[in-house]
DNA sequence: ATAAACTTTCAATAATTTTTGAAAGTTTAA
DNA sequence: TTAAACTTTCAAAAATTATTGAAAGTTTAT
């Protein structure tokens, strides 16, 4: 396998993977040509990269921008914007897992804790579903705990607790 | 709140969450009324609760009994076949953990192992490129590892860890 | 063997999501 | 101020994914 080669299957295998958690097939390739590439490239050159529309292009790129994973440059004397990725893999996870816990957890802890709430009628069903939806709160929040606390910690934290719990 | 709003706003909120950890909204709206159901359901009483159809509710349950959190049972003197989920929570998990294992991780890091073993010829984009999926692999294969720990403990070793780290 | 009760399959359709591309918007240089 | 260089927006089109429903398949009782 060649340069070229790998490079594509990466980032048709990153790209398909992107859909798995949460964001499309543009963005994520997007990010893997950025992650891979030693110079931040322009928009015109991730349109050609990835055949893709100059429309799609810049709503992907200002997304991943949103993420806090790809970061705007300018090189001196061009008008143009050049765009360059996180390369740090654990501020990169960090990043994600903050996002994600913004995104769907927080929102999803909210309303499991609110249905959870409702007044036990005495009857089966209710006590089942209190019952349940408190579980997945608990589940939930312990979850976002963790994240949280990879989030908050320095860059290497994630890497040396895993190690830790492998032991 | 009473209880019928609360098990539709449940079940609503799981179903769009679903989608996020890459099953499809009527799989997950399925195992939502089935995980806070007291008693198995039938067929029919899923169509009816969730308003979809035969076909949808047979792909979907079938899908759910794939991933090992969806169990068929049947009652004395009925022909109908009932359907249960897993009600423990720390079961569901490590099943869900288990089975984004075998279809997302394993998969990729068959990739990045591949892509990132091309010959480096020295040149800048080489070496990058070498770099950056070597790192992603090492970031995916930590993952990997505490999920398969996870799944083979004893079923509260998730809730102990976790809350072991928090101290 | 027949038929009733039930489940699965799958081609057609519907719904949703993504992508395009051209017009509108913005910034900078002269 | 003008215009060139570049980016963003967004309605329409394309692509993808989910859903339906009826026919085919299966199982069980008689």
């Amino acid at each position: 396998m060649n340069y070229k080669e790998a490079k594509d299957k990466f980032i048709q295998t990153w790209g398909s993977l992107g859909t798995l958690w949460g964001i499309n097939k543009a963005m994520a390739q997007i990010h893997a040509l950025l992650f891979i590439s030693p110079e931040p490239l322009s928009m015109e050159d991730v349109m050609e990269e990835l055949h893709i529309s100059r429309g799609n292009t810049s709503m992907n790129l200002r997304q991943l921008i949103d993420w806090g994973i790809v970061y705007k440059t300018s090189k001196v004397g061009e008008r143009k914007e050049y765009f360059a990725s996180e390369k740090d893999i654990n501020e990169l996870a960090k990043q994600i897992a903050r996002e994600r816990s913004r995104r769907e957890i927080q929102p999803t802890l909210k309303v499991l804790k609110e249905v959870s709430s409702i007044e036990d009628d005495g009857s089966e069903k209710t006590k089942e579903f209190i019952r349940q939806t408190k579980a997945l709160h608990d589940l939930a929040s312990t979850a976002d705990s963790i994240m949280n606390r990879v989030v908050n910690q320095e860059s290497n934290w994630l890497t040396k607790t895993f190690m830790k719990l492998l032991k």
